[in-house]
DNA sequence: CTGAAAGCGCTTACAG
DNA sequence: CTGAAAGCGCTTACAG
């Protein structure tokens, strides 16, 4: 029979406080840091406990305390590896402030208002969200609850929601100027969702840089990549399919999209990277600084993130809300690898004196 | 203010059962599949709990259910890509069940047994373990509260715990045969953890294949590899910091390590794969397939191994307990990419007539 | 089909 | 420092 049997006898703080000889208020205060009781009293239920094999029911206190130490981390996708760095990384630092993680993955089924009604049935602690699409009714129901909510590597314009992230246009500029300064005068863009900030942002930052330069916007082409290694092969398919030449410079507003495009120009078009086309990638994943691609990027402080994420949830309100700041991107740092050929000296690239965006 | 709001006012089921003019059991019922309630009734009730935004709280039902819905998925490590797949897989599995997955990785300050006894604590349906290590008393603390618990990917030898895991020791031998066809002679295993079944047993299978071929166990060196990409790359630079030649193969008990162990081989010490040595790994991750490494390795069938799992989780009891079957390996796959030459036609490798292995 | 009531296993004032 | 008791928000016999 094994670990299979359904039918369970629990032990509950009853039996322990029987078998110590005290009430049962005693057992819940030995097993609560903090709480007024003899240290005698306390190992002695502590010797009863081990002995029944007693651990404490955690429903039962979430009910009686009305919150369950419970975190939800909602992703949309664990096929971009910078998602599951981070999924890590809030799974430990949870684990470290004694909270436990509810992993939801989002799916055809199962999309963001439905994934925040499940957790709220769990009466999650605090909600922390890497997929935008929140309607304002969650947002109004978490709100209501006084479930703290945080989204993570995007933010709701005008919305007064938290959002950590880092500064996306800024970096979608650092990556347009390192093309520009290595020569680069046509482009092509792969993004993400077509209305995740995130994305936009990078887009918007990137754009603005290229067209500053006087080249015009007819240059930069773009196609969407899915997120994923794959999409970002097929974005360049769907260029080539289309009839166009390769670009002097692509752009993956994220690294696993770069490194599927990176793939698709080097073994299905015969094309050097950067010799006949430079790429950049966005994220700073450790995937792209391997050997094979060498992935120039603007990496993402992650760490720096998911602490400023844990702080903007103020676990046992640790600090007053006037302390929390709302929606100060971070800086992104470049990371110059191979796959962008870097100037001998910084020489700032040009920025037309009468660029043709400011006549649009 | 936002969301920040710490205080809350909870609507419970005695809310709406005031607004809509019924009992509270009855709201209870409204919300709960297959109960008899009128439809008329229910639908009242269900527009009445739309206005409070009332959401049912899941931690009292469980506590009063004495089930919780929730899964626990316990991972040793993200750092190889299988197990992020496994843990998507899981995810979208469980949540079409209806339960929820609460993940916990494991780290210095976390092993298995304070895992176990977290989970436990929080009264989930049952526990999925991709690492082992599991002490008797945690299997015991398991079968006497009901939960069951299925090892992923591993199994405890002579225990009752369910595992499931494809059949490691014939993979093991399936890439020694690879690697024997191609004509190697000598060769490095990179392992896992020096306890786990599932590294022992691909060890077990690859090195009794090689003994029979009649070459000795000289021939074979061994590193660990820390179930990671650096991992697997140390165990190169550990070999040749040695003062050891290249092999003619290398096996990798982990996709992930043999994908290490290549960008080592070629990118720090110049050998070309698979003409100056081959490569093979395990467990048939998408990452090892694309271009830059075209990895050969024997897949494990991770649908069908998830779906094993979920069916001796055996939820809500749809089979009984004989229908179960205990520690059947699966099948993995031999997949023939770039890494092994692969011979015109599939000659059996030699098998020595009197093996040394045989004679030890 | 519906309601009143007991109970799930804790925490936490309250009184001592 | 300790115990008796109320209460957290549900589910589920039980009776109607």
């Amino acid at each position: 029979m094994g670990t299979m049997a359904k039918k369970s006898i629990r032990t509950t703080s009853f039996d322990v406080a029987a078998l110590a000889g005290v009430s049962q208020s005693a057992v819940s205060r030995a097993f609560t840091p903090g709480s007024s009781i003899k240290a005698t009293t306390r190992d002695k239920i502590l010797e009863a406990a081990r002995k029944l094999n007693y651990v404490p029911n955690s429903i039962a206190s979430s009910l009686t305390k009305n919150r369950s130490s419970i975190v939800a981390v909602i992703l949309g996708t664990l096929s971009n590896p910078f998602y599951v760095h981070t999924l890590h990384a809030f799974s430990q630092e949870l684990q470290k402030l004694g909270r436990q993680t509810l992993t939801l993955t989002l799916s055809d089924t199962m999309d963001t208002d439905e994934a925040i009604l499940k957790v709220l049935q769990y009466q999650v602690e605090a909600v922390i969200l890497t997929s935008a699409q929140l309607s304002t009714r969650m947002i109004n129901l978490c709100h209501d609850r006084g479930i703290p909510v945080v989204l993570f590597n995007r933010y709701i314009p005008h919305s007064d929601v938290y959002g950590v992230r880092c500064d996306n246009v800024s970096g979608g500029r650092m990556v347009a100027d390192a093309f520009l300064a290595a020569g680069a005068r046509s482009f092509m863009m792969i993004t993400g969702e077509a209305n995740g900030s995130t994305s936009q942002d990078r887009v918007r930052g990137f754009v603005e840089r290229v067209l500053e330069a006087g080249i015009p916007r007819s240059a930069i082409s773009s196609y969407p990549g899915l997120r994923s290694y794959e999409g970002g092969a097929a974005a360049v398919d769907m260029h080539v399919a289309a009839g166009h030449e390769i670009p002097d410079a692509i752009f993956g507003i994220a690294d696993v999209m770069a490194m599927g495009a990176m793939d698709a120009l080097r073994y299905r078009y015969g094309k050097r990277v950067p010799e006949d086309v430079m790429v950049a990638g966005f994220d700073g994943i450790p995937e792209g600084g391997r050997p094979p691609y060498q992935l120039t990027t603007v990496r993402q402080p992650v760490a720096e993130m998911v602490t400023e994420t844990l702080n903007l949830l103020n676990f046992d309100g640790a600090r007053e809300p006037e302390e929390l700041t709302r929606d100060r991107p971070i800086a992104g740092e470049m990371i110059w690898r191979a796959t962008v050929p870097r100037p001998a000296r910084a020489e700032p690239a040009p920025v037309a004196v009468a660029p043709e965006a400011s006549a649009g």
